[in-house]
DNA sequence: GGGTCGATGATATAGTGTTTCACCCGACTG
DNA sequence: CAGTCGGGTGAAACACTATATCATCGACCC
């Protein structure tokens, strides 16, 4: 997902974020998201676990399962539900605990798997808008744009 | 879903459609696409089986995606990817086959389960928009709004 | 010490989707 | 007519994703 640098500003992004927020970021739930922010593209549950395996032979599904979903809580991470895959959040710590999250998108590159996250603020608006006229309460919005990234459209 | 006459009006379209394209709407793909639109919600893979089992006690799992996977390539279902679940397409037909798809989005109530379909063309060139911006070329997007539905809201 | 609470360990199970091989049948071809 | 080729279906096994349940441990509080 990034070089070594800018995962390890997003890891102490992270622990500022939980501790600001009364959150414990545990040596678990940390090296679970460093896992994510360390690879390359949206990881699996269960590709997940086999590199955490590893160093702690023990873990089981509920291990990485509740250590995601305290990452999600704490919009460390999000899931990109096609791929049935997790990422890290490219702007960790922006929003609240129990919120669901800044209003985001993702896009996904049908060729090399790449997924960047966006959060463009039009999109949002026109979502919200939409929802509004069919008299819907919008809470949270999953937004997944496939297609080729501009490095694989110039190849 | 839907009640009898716009589910059998639903159907007559499917067909219709199917004929232009040269596409099989055969005995079972139809079988299946009748339950997805007589489901009250979007209904599972697994949900369908057993309806379908009633009929065909054969069926097995690859019987029912098989199916799906037609409906899905022909546009006359979609899939619901925060649900796992499949939902019969407002607007059937208008499609060509192998597009992806007419421009849709999802609004899902977190209260009661329904979940509606609607075409806000904003959103679609919001998106479209957000992805150029990012040198992306977009092909498909999933757009799934959770919240509370107008008649849940009243309650 | 006893109580409580959140985190983790460990096992089993549920839910979702795919692979694989075989069979049938209709169409096209020599 | 035999051959064969393709799409659709039947059937069994399997792979992948996620959750339920109970036990344990340690920190904190009284």
């Amino acid at each position: 997902m990034a070089e070594a640098a800018t995962r390890e500003k997003a890891l102490q992004e992270a622990e500022l974020a939980c501790a600001r927020r009364g959150a414990q970021l545990t040596p678990l739930r940390r090296q679970v998201l460093e896992l994510v922010l360390g690879a390359e593209a949206p990881i699996g549950a269960y590709a997940l676990l086999d590199r955490l395996k590893s160093s702690r032979p023990g873990a089981a599904p509920p291990t990485v399962y509740r250590a995601l979903d305290f990452l999600l809580e704490h919009g460390l991470v999000h899931k990109v539900e096609r791929l049935n895959a997790y990422i890290g959040c490219s702007d960790a710590g922006h929003g609240h605990a129990h919120d669901h999250g800044h209003p985001h998108q993702f896009l996904i590159c049908r060729r090399c798997g790449a997924t960047m996250e966006i959060a463009d603020h039009a999109v949002a608006h026109a979502i919200a808008e939409a929802a509004a006229r069919a008299g819907f309460v919008a809470v949270e919005a999953t937004v997944e744009i496939e297609g080729i990234c501009a490095r694989c459209a110039a190849t």
